[in-house]
DNA sequence: GTGAAAGCGCTAACAG
DNA sequence: CTGTTAGCGCTTTCAC
C-alpha cells in the first residue's frame, strides 16, 4: 500500500476523532490539496486554482466561499506541483563562486546577501544560497544549480576566478545576472556600481584640494573592480595635466594589512594624498602613515572606497572620507533586474549601473580647510 | 498550441539544423526528459530512473548504455518533478527571524551561514535562505516556508523574539532544528554550544589565577545565551566559596560600545578581573579599562567569549584570552542533525551540544605568570 | 532485471 | 464565469 493510498484512506476517515489516527506515528495527517478545498467549497479544482492565483474571472460570492475554506483549513498549494505544472519556481539562486573572497570575513557579502534576501522577500521569491569554496564544490553543485525545475534564474558574483562558472551558467541557458562587471566581455546581463566615475570623483576631490602627488592603492590586478577604479584614477590624473607617476600606483589584496604594507612602500615616493580602492586598504594606509610620524590629513590626505557599516566589534575612531556604495540597494536592484530578465527574456542583455557618492569626512582635509 | 506541444514538435524536428529553430526566440530548445533518454538508450523510463537514482537492480551492460546517453546529452532530472513524485526536495531552509541581530554587522551569522552552506554541499542538499527583518516579513514569508514541496526541513535561529516563529514552525509539523537553546522549553530538536560549562571554565581560570573580584558583562537578559553564560559564572563563583557580589554583574547589548559603557560603570566596584560574555564586549571593556589609566592584564584580567576571526578591516592588536566556539563546525553539525531528523523522524527530540575550548592568550595574565 | 501504468498536486487550454 | 481534461517529468508499485 503506497503512502498516497494511506493518505487517501485517512482523508476518507476524516470524520474520525484525531486520537484514532495519532495512535502510532501518523505524520501522514493528510496534506490538503486543491481537490480537497474544491470539494469542501463545492466547486471545481480549477476554480480554487483561480482563486489561489488571484485570477479575475471568478464570481465574488464563489471567491469568498473558497477563500473562507482556504482560511479555515490553512491550505497552501504544494510548491513542487505548482512548479512542475507552471514551469516557474519563483526561486532564484545566489551563487558565490570560489575565490570571490571569504564570505564571512568581509562585511561586503553579508550585506549584499541581506539586500538580495530583502529583494526576494519583497517580490515573494525564495532565495537559494550556493557558497562554493572550491572547484570541487563548483563541479559538484553545478548540476543542482543548472537543473531545471529548481531555479528560475541566477545571480552570480563576478570575480576573476568565478568567470569560468559564469560562462557555464550562461551556456546552460538560464536567466542570469552577474553581480559586478565580468572580466570576459561576453554579452551578459550585469549590475555594477559606477566604479570608474566615482573613483575619478574621489581623485578630482583630492586634486581640488591642491594635492599634486596622489598615490593609489589597488586590489588584485585581475579583478574588474580594481581595473575600473584604476581607470577612474587615470581619468582624473590625465585631465588634471599632472604627469602620471607609475611609482605612485600599487596593487595588493583588499585588506587592512595589504593597505598597511603597500603604504609603507609608497611612502618613499612622498605622496601628499592617497586614494585607496577600499576602506580596508585606507585603514591600513592610515596606520602606516601614522607609524611614520606623519598625520592624516595634514601630511597625507586619504580617501577610501566602500563605506560599509563597521562591525559592532570595532570602534570607529577614524572618520574616513570615502565613496559610499549602497550595497543593500545594489542587492535589491540585482533581484529586480533578474526578475525582469526571467519575465521578459534575457536578450538583448541589459546592464544596470548603481550610483555611488562621495562622503566627505575627516581624512581628506577639506573640512579643515573650510574652517 | 501549448508550450508543451511546441516542445514536442521541436523534439520531433530534432533532425533539423539548429539554425531553422533559432530563427526567433526559441528558448524552447527542448529540455530532455527521462523518456527521451530512455528512447535513445532503447530502454524504459523506469530503467533510466533506476540508473539515475543508483538503484542496484539493473544489468551492468544496460546501466552503462544508459549512463553513456546521460553523459552525452548532459541530462539532469527535473527537480520539481522529482520532488512531486518522491515527496522529497533535498532542500533545507535557514531561517533567521527578526531581531536575531543584524545579519551583516556581526560576523557570527555569516560564518554560521557559511558552515551551513558547507554542510549542505557535502550532503548534496540545497540551501534556502530566509532573512526576516520584521514581523511583516515573518508573516508574509511563513506560508512559503511551511508550504509542502519546497523544504524537507528547517534550521531556525533561536532568540527571544524569534521564538514565536519557532512555535509556529513546530506546529506546522515540519522537521525542524533550532540553532541555540530556545527560550521556551518545548520539546524540540536543538543544537547549542556548551555555554554554561565553558563559562564556568573561563571563570575558574580567572579564579585559579587568584582573582577575587570577578565582574561579568552579559548580553541582553532575555537571551538564553546570556542566561547560560551567566549560569556558568554563578557555578564557578559558588563553587569557589567567594560570596556573590551582585554589583559585579551587568547586562547590556552584545557590542563593543555596550562593553565599554558597562565596564565604565563597573570600574567603581574595583574588580580585578572581567569575564565578558562576548569578544565585542571584552574589547569594549579593555578600552574602558585603559582609558581609566589601568592596564590589562596587570590591573584587570579579561576573558572573552566567541573567538571569531576578525574582519580584514581591522588590525587585531589585542590578543584576547577567550572561549573558542567552532561556528563553522556548528553549522555543519546542525545540517547533519536536521538531515537525521528528516530521515529518521523527529521524535523523540534530540539535542546536540558542541564543545568549546578556552584559548589562553594575553589578556588574562596567566602567560605572564608562567614566565 | 525490466517495463507498464498509476499517480504526485498543480496549471491551463478548451468547451460550455 | 466555471468545469473538464490533459498534461508537467518523475518515482514507484506491480506484473512479467
Amino acid at each position: 500500500m503506497t503512502k498516497a493510498k494511506i493518505v487517501r484512506i485517512i482523508k476518507i476517515l476524516g470524520a474520525l476523532p484525531v486520537s484514532c489516527l495519532t495512535m502510532h506515528k501518523v505524520r501522514l495527517v493528510a496534506d490538503l490539496t486543491l481537490e480537497d478545498i474544491a470539494k469542501k467549497a463545492g466547486v471545481s479544482r480549477s476554480t480554487v486554482s483561480r482563486v489561489v492565483n488571484r485570477q479575475p474571472d471568478v464570481r465574488d460570492s464563489v471567491r469568498e466561499r473558497v477563500l473562507a475554506v482556504i482560511e479555515e483549513t490553512g491550505f497552501h498549494p504544494n510548491a513542487a506541483a505548482r512548479t512542475l505544472a507552471s514551469q516557474r519556481s519563483f526561486t532564484i539562486g545566489l551563487v558565490l563562486p570560489k575565490g570571490v573572497g571569504a564570505f564571512f570575513s568581509d562585511p561586503y557579502f553579508p550585506i549584499l546577501t541581506q539586500g538580495i534576501a530583502q529583494g526576494c522577500n519583497q517580490n515573494d521569491f525564495t532565495l537559494g544560497l550556493f557558497i562554493l569554496d572550491s572547484s570541487e564544490d563548483e563541479d559538484r553543485t553545478f548540476p543542482r544549480i543548472s537543473r531545471k525545475g529548481l531555479l528560475d534564474g541566477i545571480l552570480v558574483q563576478a570575480g576573476s576566478n568565478g568567470d569560468g562558472l559564469i560562462e557555464r551558467l550562461v551556456r546552460a541557458d538560464i536567466p542570469c545576472v552577474i553581480l559586478g562587471r565580468p572580466m570576459n566581455p561576453v554579452d551578459v546581463n550585469y549590475i555594477d556600481v559606477e566604479n570608474r566615475k566615482s573613483s575619478r570623483l574621489a581623485v578630482d576631490h583630492l586634486l581640488s584640494l591642491g594635492k599634486k602627488r596622489i598615490a593609489i592603492l589597488l586590489g588584485p590586478v585581475l579583478s574588474t573592480v580594481s581595473m575600473d577604479r584604476k581607470s577612474g584614477y587615470l581619468d582624473a590624473i590625465s585631465a588634471s595635466g599632472i604627469p602620471l607617476d607609475e611609482s605612485l600606483m600599487i596593487s595588493t589584496e583588499f585588506s587592512e594589512t595589504g593597505g598597511y604594507l603597500s603604504m609603507k612602500k609608497i611612502l618613499a615616493q612622498q605622496p601628499d594624498a592617497v586614494f585607496a580602492a577600499s576602506d580596508a586598504l585606507a585603514y591600513g594606509a592610515i596606520r602606516a602613515i601614522r607609524e611614520e610620524g606623519l598625520s592624516v590629513p595634514e601630511d597625507i590626505a586619504v580617501v577610501g572606497f566602500d563605506d560599509l557599516p563597521v562591525s559592532p566589534h570595532t570602534t570607529k575612531e577614524i572618520h574616513l572620507t570615502t565613496i559610499h556604495q549602497p550595497v543593500l540597494e545594489f542587492g535589491i536592484k540585482a533581484v529586480e533586474l533578474l526578475i525582469d530578465r526571467i519575465e521578459n527574456g534575457c536578450v538583448p542583455a541589459k546592464q544596470v549601473v548603481v550610483e555611488t557618492q562621495l562622503v566627505v569626512r575627516d581624512t581628506c582635509g577639506s573640512r579643515i580647510k573650510e574652517i
